[in-house]
DNA sequence: TTCCAGGGGTAGA
DNA sequence: TCTACCCATGGA
């Protein structure tokens, strides 16, 4: 299969915290990602994805019973989906050429050049909606505690571990079972309710990947969801391809008033000023400067 | 014990 | 539009 020019997988599956969430594994000495992943036949198979030479990736998949013709197919989107293979660059690098200059230290160019730009999704938008949800205030640990309990509670068992849950199997779940096994806390009815629109066919979040919805129209839908703020609107966004939120949360600010030497963290306003040559690729440029030393010699952290 | 995490909803100004 | 207050959980 083949991948992007400038594609680095260890980049785009550290790309951000989603790789530590289950049921990602990222090993980082063989450089292999892999997950479960539920098909539309309800076969569950995992899905190993390496490098294999320069620009092309190698997929293993292995799974219990008869594999049907369609499943590699649906592996192979899944896998474009996942690692963000369609997403086009080309006009993110003409911005910053016109931003940075030739010259100079050009840190997104340099960026893109290593690999970086390629944020990790979920197969489904579902899954992204879902984990969004239980990042919103809590820390870091309680939400990989929360979705783990969700994939291990709900998710379809394959082959080597479980799968994320379908909307189906979360719907079927009453709030308290979100309260007191998931310990969602207030997040409960904004699970249910999501998972039971989805269920039923009355929320397409699928349909949100097309480019042709306006940007203003796609966060005004997703700030119609039970749970939903700024932060997660833009943050869904961004792994739609949409990055002109910046997705603003305690983690992000801190990170960039350090990295430009603030002792006060500036206003979002300020973070808006910043950002704002970047236009519609705002919320990229800024994830990049934020995250830019995972990437480097730094040990890569959630 | 209090504080605060990769915030959001609501009421009131 | 802005602010105050509440909301559950869990680690520090």
């Amino acid at each position: 299969m083949r991948a992007p020019r400038h594609f680095d997988l260890d980049r785009v599956a550290r790309s951000h915290g989603w790789y530590d969430l289950a049921p990602w594994n990222w090993n980082p000495e063989r450089r292999v990602l892999s997950r479960p992943l539920r098909l539309s036949s309800g076969r569950v198979v995992q899905v190993e994805v390496a490098e294999s030479g320069a620009e092309a990736l190698a997929l293993r998949v292995t799974g219990r019973g008869r594999a049907r013709a369609a499943d590699a197919a649906e592996v192979r989107a899944a896998v474009r989906t996942f690692l963000a293979l369609d997403e086009d660059l080309d006009p993110f690098r003409a911005r910053a050429r016109a931003v940075e200059g030739d010259e100079g230290p050009r840190p997104v160019q340099r960026a893109l050049d290593r690999g970086l730009g390629r944020l990790l999704r979920s197969p489904t938008v579902f899954e992204d909606a879902v984990k969004t949800l239980c990042t919103t205030n809590c820390s870091w640990s309680l939400t990989r505690a929360m979705v783990s309990r969700l994939v291990d509670g709900l998710g379809e068992e394959g082959p080597a571990g479980h799968a994320f849950p379908e909307p189906a199997a979360m719907a079927a779940r009453t709030e308290r079972f979100y309260r007191e096994t998931i310990r969602a806390g207030y997040r409960a009815p904004f699970l249910r309710t999501l998972a039971r629109d989805v269920a039923a066919g009355r929320l397409d979040l699928e349909g949100w990947r097309d480019p042709a919805i306006p940007p203003a129209d796609l966060r005004r839908r997703i700030l119609e969801l039970d749970g939903f703020g700024p932060y997660a609107a833009e943050h869904l966004m961004r792994l739609l391809g949409r990055h002109e939120g910046l997705a603003l949360d305690s983690w992000t600010r801190r990170k960039i008033a350090t990295l430009r030497g603030r002792k006060r963290q500036p206003t979002d306003r300020v973070l808006t000023r910043w950002f704002a040559p970047w236009g519609e690729w705002a919320g990229l440029a800024m994830w990049l400067e934020a995250t830019g030393d995972w990437h480097g010699d730094a040990p890569a952290a959630p």
